[in-house]
Parts: C-alpha cells; structure tokens; sequence
DNA sequence: TACTTATGAGACACACATGTCTCATTCCGA
DNA sequence: TCGGAATGAGACATGTGTGTCTCATAAGTA
C-alpha cells in the first residue's frame, strides 16, 4: 500500500528525462499513482525536481566512488567515470537544463562538490603529463558533461547508436577528432 | 514608429538565450515595445520561437557559407566554423534545448540541411585522411552542437572564458584532451 | 474483527501566461 | 495642417498546471 518513493523518483526521472515539460499528472500516473499522493510525498513540482537533482547528485558520486579517479592512470579513471555516467546521462541532461532554465543561481553544493571531483580528476591527468594543459579542468569537466548530455539525447533519438555511447564520448574527449598516426 | 522586425527577433534571441522562460511580455518590454505590438509581428509564443528557428538557422547557414566548408584543409574549415558559430551560440543553445523540450518531432528542414552541411565537412576530413573514421560524421556533428552549446552556457556563467571559445571548443573537438606528444 | 493509516478520485480555487479586444495617443505622409 | 496607420496601455476571457481539500475505499495492524 505505502508507496515506494525510490520507484516513484526512478520513474520521475524516466519520464522526465524524457520530457521535461510533463505534467505533475502525468509523472504521478506513470508512477502508478493518483495525484494526491504524489503531492503528500512531494510538496510540489519544485521540491519533486529537487529530490530528482539529490538521486541524480547521489548516483553522479557513486558512480565517481566506484570509477575511482585516484587509482591508475587519470584516462583509465576517466573511461571509468563515462562508463559509470552511462545509466545516469539522462538525468543529468535534464537537471542540467532545468538548473539552465531556471537561474537561481544557488547551485547546490552537491553539484559543486562533484565538480571539483571531476576537475581534480583532469588536472591529475595533466600532473602526470598524461593531459595536455592549455585546456583547464574546468572546461574539460564541463565538456563531459556536454558530451555525456549531448550523447544521451542523441542516442534517445536514434540519432547514434546507443550501444556506443562510452566508446563515443572518451574518444572524442581524450583523443578528439584529428587523426594523429600512421599511413 | 513601425517596429523593426529584426532588432526584435535579436532582443528577443538575446532574452530567451539567457531565460528561456521568459514571457512574452518579457520579450516585449525587453525590446522596447508593447506586448500588443509585439503579439502583431508574431502571433504567438510559438511563431516567435519558430522565426527565432529561423533566424538561428539562417545565421548558420550564413555562418556556414562564409566558412567555405569545402575548401582547403577540413581542420582549418572546421576552424573557420567555430569561429563563425560563436556568435550564434546563445541563441544555437536555445533552440536545441527549445527542440528537446516539445518533442514535435517535426525538426524543420533547415536542421537536417545544416546537420548535411557539417557532416559533410568531417566526412571530407575523413576521406581526406585528416579525421579519424571511427567516429562518426553524425556524432561529431552533434558534439560540435554539444561542445557550441555548454561552451556558450560556460561562458555565460563565468565558469570558463569567454575568450577562449574558438580555441576550447577546436582544440578539444580536434585534438582531445589527451596529450599526444613531446617532454 | 475492529481500528488506524494511506491511498485514489474528484472537486475546487488560484496563479499565471496567453490571446484578443478596445481606445487613446503618437507618428508619418499627403 | 490633416488624416490614416501603427503603437502602447490596459481590460478581459481563456486555458492550463498547480496546490488544497474532502470523502470513500483499500491495506495493514492489533
């Protein structure tokens, strides 16, 4: 009877990924659930689209915790971290525009923390002269994110192929476009 | 007194680019009219946002044609582009997020000439040796748009330099992150 | 079984953006 | 100067999503 508010988060964050201009009608009856009841366990569209920004930054982290950024070399973490960012890209495509939309400016701190994970990550990479420099960390974390956001959508359009999604993204982001070897 | 059409699509692009919740009475005041005036030029929310399509489309195309895809090196080509993207970026930026929001489904036939355009480019870098092949023309074109779109965001925001929007989005696009040679 | 609790369905008011209309005013051209 | 046209301001109706409430019902518990 009670309801499963991880299940109804899960499916919010399905069909909001979705379609972020569904309705609070529509994600309650895709959770299975009436209306009311989807309002008892979250005040409001705001504070749904905040539990949804919390599950996205705890999944974001556990996905950092398991793709440990500070073992081996800096570009096996970051393959790591795409193939961990995998299952979440499209929750992060939503929150990061619906934090574009909507510009409070007070960015929760969850995502600064993750940030400066990530960041971290590329300016190992550069430390240990496995990344270039000119680029700054900052710029190449917020290019993953574009990337991983960018590549989630497509894929969902059928634009590329899913199945390619890690190959796709740690391609570009480590080694670009340009050719750079034999014949 | 008669309204200059332009000056207001490019009020009205600058606005959305920064909010794209902004109401029509937003735009219009933004752009030094009233909201009768404006709802007059376009019939609604959804005609502005198609000449803004438009318009974003026709800059690219323009920005596209002074590139001179097809001449010279596909680097130095897709140099040229970036370059010639900046300025559209914000509004770019809107209208991809604007595509993903109402899945019409029915993207204008102005996309899928530009989508051709670009594709073309990297598949001519390809054939002529330049690119590598194992990335695909369409996912490089959409990584471009990606890449466009968050340095634009970035740049916005403070959190990268606005300067260096040329040479982020080229050097990572082309070359990645991963330092490829000397000391 | 009886009681408590959570739920679903629906009604309701409210806020807000939108679209339309009117009317006075301003601007431009004849 | 005069008249037509465009504009700005505001009123108004509308649609829609939202938030709150009530009440009957189902589920879980003592």
């Amino acid at each position: 009877m009670t309801v499963d508010r991880e299940q109804v988060l899960r499916t919010a964050a399905a069909l909001l990924s979705r379609r972020a201009t569904a309705t609070m009608d529509e994600v309650a009856r895709a959770a299975g659930i009436g209306r009311a009841t989807l309002h008892r366990h979250f005040a409001g569209r705001d504070a749904l689209v905040r539990a949804l920004e919390q599950l996205g930054i705890a999944e974001c982290e556990a996905a950092v915790a398991v793709a440990r950024l500070d073992e081996g070399s800096a570009e096996d973490a970051l393959r790591r971290l795409v193939a961990g960012f995998e299952p979440v890209a499209g929750l992060l495509s939503f929150l990061v525009t619906e934090n574009q939309l909507f510009e409070d400016g007070e960015l929760n701190e969850g995502w600064a923390r993750l940030d400066a994970r990530i960041s971290a990550l590329f300016r190992r990479g550069q430390e240990r002269g496995e990344f270039r420099i000119d680029l700054t960390p900052a710029w190449l974390t917020e290019a993953l994110y574009g990337l991983v956001g960018t590549c989630a959508w497509c894929a969902q359009d059928g634009r590329v192929a899913a199945k390619d999604f890690q190959y796709m993204i740690t391609e570009l982001l480590l080694g670009g476009a340009r050719r750079s070897v034999e014949p």
